[in-house]
DNA sequence: GTCATACTTCGCCATGTAACGAAGTATTGG
DNA sequence: CCAATACTTCGTTACATGGCGAAGTATGAC
């Protein structure tokens, strides 16, 4: 039950559901959420190791880069069907949609000048 | 986008998971749910209604009685979809079985007696 | 090795939340 | 009407959570 409950304990900030959503798209480094998000690199980080600890998103470190995407494998099967659930929901809300213009441009920019600007 | 949350925040509680399991089975009182959950009576009128905020639950006045219910039109369609699979998960937890042998025992007791155990 | 980079962890503060008991409200019984 | 019943709301307290900056860690560049 600590499970499960772990899971929505992970999806009701609203900080957390839009960097979930941004990781739809792919995997995105530390960097390019921290600039999607507008939140310090600290608050950015506690956030994702409690959705990794959820196991809703998995990581790999690449040389300086660490990289964060949804996982592939769910602590219990019906989390797939949940999360799509949530993306169904979202998808199209004015928080969301605002978000996948400010990725691209992020995506665009390029990782170097994002770190140059955030930290 | 703030409704969804709500529905979300609503849901990350272990006592109010338990209370909508409960609700499952078909209307109850609000002295059968404080006798399950063994909370304070306010504490259980305080979780309810944060449930009926999310438009979760609904409830009806019978007389002295509150009969709250699983609602039956929910403010976003994947709602119900969200709320079958919670339930699909829990099904079976030891908490929740536990729970449904006490319920059974709460509803034989007969509501009159409820109260007077804890009020 | 040394410095810079890209995070993560730690310590703190402010706010939010779950618990309680006491007081308030609505309904029934006498 | 008045008392009892079945909640609900209010006020308080303890703990959890989200935010930050500072310090720590791991990797790459020189």
């Amino acid at each position: 039950m600590q499970d499960q409950l772990d899971v929505l304990k992970a999806l009701a900030d609203e900080t957390r559901l839009r960097a979930l959503c941004a990781l739809r798209g792919g995997e995105l480094c530390v960097c390019q959420l921290i600039a999607l998000l507008e939140l310090a690199p600290s608050t950015v980080s506690k956030h994702l190791s409690i959705m990794r600890a959820a196991r809703l998103v998995e990581s790999r470190k690449d040389g300086r880069w660490m990289y964060y995407r949804l996982s592939r494998e769910f602590r219990t099967p019906s989390t797939r069907k949940l999360l799509a659930l949530m993306f169904e929901d979202f998808e199209g809300t004015a928080r969301i949609v605002e978000d996948q213009k400010q990725l691209k441009a992020i995506c665009k920019e390029g990782m170097d000048s994002v770190c140059r600007r955030i930290f």
